[in-house]
DNA sequence: TTGTAGGCGTTATCAA
DNA sequence: TTGATAACGCCTACAA
């Protein structure tokens, strides 16, 4: 069951647990037969190494962070409640963990906070922006493994995303949005940035289903709330005064704004929108949302952890590793 | 910065490292006052247990079987994938799975797969009659916990229950179906055996929804297919000839047949189905299907693994341990 | 009820 | 170039 240890390698390759040690991380010093000899013994035993073990003999304690924008979006709030729960079996696999805010949509903060970093690898959600890029690239340089985390970085050269399909996001959204506004009608997406990779993709994945198969509605131009509670009530209020307004797709944050709207309009639009936080929560259990289309943060950190520690130890992380499932909730399974 | 170890806190509580570790462990046969010693020595220092020299040491191997039903569910392919996927972390933490397939609602198949265990623990997913609950009365008393899968036996002394909620399952398909028929119409409820507690629990909670919030439609007796595709399509095809159909839930399984009628009446009803397979999948990228309600079985296979680690080390699991997520997914979020 | 001693698989420090 | 040997932190017979 145990799998063969250095002690068979050695045994076979008739040297020392040291020499095959040497061989195995290539440290030098072994004449080139021995060094033959032994990786031979490794494949004739089908020699696996305990990484388990290693890391308990090197002591090794991986440090990790993670780069996320704090506000009243409740992302922060969620994240931080998800490494709470994972906390103790995180500690117990040697992984120390240390959230790194940054001031929402300011790049500037974000690029100090890239420069602060000590720690063997990093998950970012930050702006996509050159100035970030560079800040990248050096952290890559100095040895740092780099993730991106719910919104891609894709030219920055980050080792790996973890996050969702948002463009997947965006068109689950418009399925459920055409499916439930029985006939057409306005139609207001609420972003919080354009610049954010995360939404403008599920924002162009909610225009592609809506245009496809539910051309019945009307477009509104998309607006932008900068995840503010206070500027999103503005925009439906303001949208609300000049036609009426059978559907809304919060692509951002800033619900607690959109609660106090809606709650005001009559007839109630078909609400739509992302994470599953206390006030979405409340607001499908009170019929004032419709639909929450939910990334599972804890899976996140989850999987965001487990392709750093892959990544940390120069492990290529399964392909499907970065992938968080989509959770659609409605007021009858709400968890 | 390795953080305190057992020898830390063996020495502020002035004992040795086997009196840390059954206290640890709680193994009994400590004295009330040295395990009060050793709580406080472990607060005193910040002692967190080093799980990868927990499981080196550990020599013990976890023996666990699922026994589950075969047939043209895919519900046994589904879980094969699961636990293949979950191996190299199960195998890491030293846990062995097997799957002992029975033939579905036959119950002298499944009592004689009951009495050829031999592991630690068992996860059943059976059907609810007494000679089952006798022979699973003979495992717990030979020492063998036993979990209840999917679908629970709570007169059966199982140890725990590893599943969804099954009402609120119904009650979550009638709220989709619910909106998304447009007007009234005729909702045909169709499960696998009334006999089957998921089934009937997932039928009490559509028909409580449909009642409350969605009485405009009517809802046709319900009728039993036996999991069978043959079966499903023929109800579907003689109910459709009195009259017209405007909804489906599926309740069970035998989807392959439904399929078949669906694609052969118009207009095509709205038609809600349980399990994320290779053919609900299928049927909901081509339009057949409009919602898939999943149990996510990865998540399930996880959460009874954890579960029957626990009950085997006589540890109490986490009271929300066995509960089991609900996924939706339309055409738009297939994964 | 408590303690001692040895081992899990790998790494690292000495000598030889 | 090589090889003993002692950690790393925890578990567990076996004693006492």
């Amino acid at each position: 069951m145990s799998g063969p240890t250095v002690r068979d390698v050695a045994e076979v390759a008739q040297v020392s647990l040291a020499t095959v040690d040497r061989v195995l991380n290539n440290r030098g010093g072994v004449s080139a037969k021995v060094v033959e000899r032994v990786k031979a013994a490794v494949v004739q035993t089908g020699y696996v190494r305990n990484l388990a073990a290693a890391n308990l003999s090197r002591r090794r304690i991986y440090r990790f962070c993670f780069v996320v924008p704090t506000g009243d979006t409740g992302f922060v709030a969620l994240l931080h409640a998800a490494l709470a729960q994972e906390q103790h079996r995180l500690r117990e696999e040697q992984v120390v963990v240390q959230i790194v805010p940054t001031r929402p949509f300011d790049v500037e903060d974000q690029i100090a906070a890239l420069r602060n970093l000590d720690c063997d690898a990093v998950a970012v959600m930050v702006s996509e922006a050159p100035e970030i890029n560079e800040e990248i690239a050096a952290l890559l340089a100095a040895g740092v493994r780099v993730v991106s985390l719910v919104a891609d970085l894709p030219s920055s050269g980050r080792d790996a995303y973890v996050g969702p399909d948002n463009v997947m996001a965006g068109r689950t959204a418009a399925e459920f949005m055409g499916r439930f506004i029985k006939d057409t009608g306005n139609i207001l997406m609420i972003a919080g940035s354009l610049a954010a990779r995360d939404h403008s993709e599920r924002l162009l994945g909610f225009q592609m289903v809506m245009q496809e198969r539910y051309d019945g509605c009307t477009l509104l131009p998309a607006a932008q709330g900068a995840d503010d509670a206070a500027r999103v009530e503005q925009i439906v209020m303001d949208t609300a005064r000049d036609r009426p307004i059978a559907g809304i797709y919060a692509i951002g944050a800033g619900n607690r704004g959109l609660v106090r709207a809606v709650g005001t309009l009559n007839p109630k639009p078909v609400t739509i929108v992302h994470e599953l936080t206390q006030v979405s929560r409340e607001a499908l259990r009170t019929g004032t949302f419709d639909l929450v289309i939910d990334q599972d943060i804890r899976a996140g950190v989850i999987a965001a952890v487990g392709v750093m520690r892959d990544l940390t130890d120069s492990i290529t992380p399964p392909a499907d590793a970065g992938r968080i499932k989509l959770n659609i909730y409605s007021r009858e399974n709400i968890q």
